[in-house]
DNA sequence: GATGGACAGTTGAAACGTCAACTACCTTCC
DNA sequence: GGAAGGTAGTTGACGTTTCAACTGTCCATC
């Protein structure tokens, strides 16, 4: 007779320390850089939407692309998308090639409120997390996610 | 005349590549958790009260602790609580000694659920984060994320 | 023992995200 | 060439989160 459900393997006293550490701080982070970018009326999704887009050949991506390189669903990139048409910070344009496909356009607003941000923010990413820790620790950061963007989906 | 703002720091290329993994391995991360979860009808915020609540004593916790230890809103938490109270999972009660608190307290029911999510949940963690990584990485993240807890306010 | 300020928690509306269903288009393969 | 199945993106309904305003209680100070 075959054990089917074996002893479920906790995580000792340290690791669960690490792992709540995680839990914990990421949120803060999370936390203290959308406060900054509410200046802006911006949240974090929406910033790295411009700049993806700034960073894209003529300022303009595929929704899918897009939705790949900020991890969000299609559909909520969708109605992020519709509302930052709407602030005037992108357009949409169908794409020639395929006609299922539309383009995402950074417009000149878009690209200005990028400008005026990014300076704040890459300061309060650098102070809430580059700076604060060792150089050692953030290049650990770095292979730790990379492994874990490695993990199998199944 | 002194010069009010400078030159903005920006990440070097090394720096920014480590950044972004973090923002799409955590995101993927979670991601999964929560597809996890949800086979028992709950998402990571909830999995975390029902823990914290688990381990206090008399298993119950001021609303404002509990805010605190799994990092949400007051407000959220009001209405996550409501959500969970019509559940079943917890109820609530008024603290005697302070006529304005209220303490949320783990049902046997609740307790149950917790149980059997458990299991399934923490083989997950250690797959998707930390077994992922090697065990320096992991310790390196320990120290990395407390030092980002400890960054001051402002 | 009143008054002002802080703290605990809730409320409701608006903003946002999720989910499943849907349209439109492309691709393959017989 | 047309059916089947996949991909791109949208939609609207629903559930969740956020935000600001609010109630009630505690505490310090006069």
């Amino acid at each position: 007779m075959s054990q089917v459900s074996t002893a479920p393997r906790w995580l000792d006293a340290e690791q669960q320390q690490v792992w709540r550490t995680y839990l914990l701080g990421s949120a803060r982070l999370a936390e203290r850089l959308d406060a900054d970018l509410r200046t802006f009326g911006l949240d974090l999704g929406e910033y790295e939407i411009l700049v993806t887009l700034s960073e894209a050949p003529e300022r303009r991506a595929r929704m899918s692309e897009l939705a790949e390189a900020v991890h969000q669903s299609r559909s909520r990139l969708t109605h992020t998308i519709t509302r930052m048409e709407n602030a005037g910070l992108v357009d949409r344009a169908s794409c020639p090639t395929d006609r299922r496909g539309v383009w995402a356009h950074l417009t000149d607003d878009g690209f200005r409120l990028l400008e005026s941000a990014a300076p704040r923010h890459v300061e309060a990413v650098r102070r809430n997390f580059v700076e604060a820790m060792t150089a050692e620790d953030y290049a650990a950061i770095g292979r730790a996610f990379a492994a874990v963007l490695a993990v199998p989906a199944d």
